[in-house]
DNA sequence: AATAGTAGCGAGAACGTTCTCGAAAACCAA
DNA sequence: TTGGTTTTCGAGAACGTTCTCGCTACTATT
């Protein structure tokens, strides 16, 4: 536009030395006296310049700047899981480009297919919930530019994951439930096929069988309050009813409490109710929420850190993080108020 | 790094043209041929040629991509508005860089001062609740960068603003407790000196002028639902106690509610509340809090839409735009539940 | 047929930085 | 002194584009 920044050669015009000299003492390697560095740094200093990243970019074909892809950030667990990356990223000198898929594949696919591959170092992904199709992911792949899965992985991608510990953690709020005495137990998930939901599924169905005992009913669907609600009506039936719920996400579960208030059911003592994620709002709703905490901030930490690895160390080989998921018992799943 | 992408001259050296032809291919200019280009743009797709975004930024000095700069976005606001920049920003081809600056005025400070001004086109930013040196952002408008200011205006920094009508909001809000015959109202809000607590309070402080009342009390703390809390406790006071609290937010709204409830206190009929912002937890809430809803995403697109704007057209002067809020009447103002 | 105009294309510079190579200057040991 | 090593620096190419200029060949006009 309009404006010119300071660069580099007007700081060797003004100190009348050349621009490598000034580039070395900007980049602080040995062969640069400490006079001229000093001087260097000072005139820069005063003249107020900045790098120009695409330049540093040109040549070093590295640009410093990570790509996160994600179906939205209006929840909980993806808004800390971004605002881990963001915070490993930036205390490393790399920058995060948001994208946003809105849950649509066709986006994703439109915008994984637009990526500049070289204005970007490496890529951190949550595909959308519905796709089947990752052709898009594996032409990134395929172009050796590194990309890191996490909450939901995919068994075709030959790449790095970071993950909550979902079996285990639908393996212990089973448990819970069965230890608090409810038996009739309902699962009320996401959309099949997605890693997440299979995964939580069978830690459901594994624990049920190891205690001998059925499921009560499966339902699957979407991840809002208004889908938990809804599959708490699909899966209910007045005759032999559930006597818990275990939701795959805390708004589901937070759904399936709604729907079961305006039945006129109470909660724990009636029907015992276990979410997943651990969102600030488990703990306002009324009963509180027992769920399964997953490690959002760590998992978006982790991811990062391990992707500006294999930025920096290409030869690292893909490597699969699970982190621990943990219990928190509330009032919902209290069978005595 | 070890791969290198495919390149203008790649394209250049199998059709035997050269760079500039392709170069004008791929661009749509006029003066080449429909048939060259239908070859250009053939190879390109063959060979999976991606631009590389450096070498245009440095020649044209304009890189598509904006930084926002903000608080945090683990919060509906926010994540909101994020959303609608990210939206708009997407459909229009720019790229958003996301800064988090925890609130921390240093953090801030840092992180424009980092920022690589050749390597962006705009900012859109939220200042820290708690800064009053703005001089870093200040060197960013002195040094021609477009710079859009929203939710929290510095009345310091000359350039563009988009804000929420918190005002009116405020007006309506008191307005609506009074009608609902709660005169002992008192606020809890957030910092002093932070725009938007000072412009609420002032609506909040001129409604209760016009009906002829006196504030019951403001109490000044920081934003989350703990800080809402204790603010409830340190204005309370068991001989004289306030019969509505109107609170800067939902989050403190919330904490609020949670402090009340804890003292045995019927929310609504004993003392009414109300919010600010509309988050989804409002909804959730028993009694569902009454609030003023704000329209995040249109916030954030709208800023998007001017930062590019004065990015496509630097003449273009500052402007200032306030969108509407919107008053939403819940259980927690009603006296008879 | 001569001229002017235009469509299509290539050569080469430019953007701001880093990198490689080599040369000058300074130092050191003998 | 000599020769060798080190330190410090400059010249110029390179990164992948776009842009300006100018050239050729074709078409249109007179």
């Amino acid at each position: 536009m309009a404006n010119r920044y300071v660069t580099i050669k007007d700081i060797a015009r003004t100190l009348n030395i050349s621009v490598a000299t000034v580039s070395r003492a900007l980049r602080d390697t040995y062969d640069v006296s400490d006079n001229t560095r000093k001087l260097v740094l000072a005139a820069a200093e005063k003249m107020n310049y900045r790098p120009n990243f695409n330049a540093t970019g040109l040549v070093k074909r590295t640009t410093h700047k990570i790509a996160v892809i994600i179906p939205s950030i209006t929840n909980y667990y993806f808004s800390t899981v971004i605002t881990g990356i963001q915070s490993f990223a930036a205390s490393n000198g790399y920058q995060v480009i948001l994208y946003l898929t809105n849950d649509s594949p066709e986006w994703e696919a439109r915008t994984v297919k637009e990526l500049s591959l070289s204005s970007i170092d490496g890529v951190l992904a949550c595909v959308t919930s519905n796709t089947n199709n990752f052709e898009h992911f594996q032409e990134l792949i395929d172009a050796g530019l590194p990309v890191i899965l996490f909450d939901r992985l995919v068994q075709s991608l030959k790449t790095s994951t970071v993950m909550q510990d979902d079996y285990n953690g639908a393996c212990i709020a089973t448990e819970h439930l069965i230890a608090n005495g409810y038996h009739r137990i309902a699962h009320i998930t996401g959309p099949a096929k997605l890693s997440l939901t299979e995964i939580r599924l069978k830690g459901f169905l594994d624990t049920l069988k190891r205690f001998n005992l059925n499921s009560h009913g499966v339902q699957h669907s979407g991840f809002s309050k208004e889908d938990g609600e809804n599959d708490l009506n699909a899966i209910w039936c007045d005759t032999n009813p559930p006597d818990a719920i275990f939701a795959v996400n805390d708004r589901k579960a937070v759904g399936a409490i709604i729907g079961l208030q305006k039945k006129g059911i109470e909660i724990g003592r009636q029907v015992g109710v276990v979410g997943f994620t651990n969102d600030p709002i488990s703990e306002i709703i009324k009963p509180a929420l027992t769920t399964v905490a997953e490690p959002a901030f760590e998992i978006g930490k982790t991811a990062c850190q391990l992707l500006i690895k294999h930025i920096e160390k290409p030869s690292t080989a893909n490597q699969q993080i699970v982190l621990p998921s943990e219990l928190i018992v509330r009032k919902s799943t209290t069978r005595n108020l």
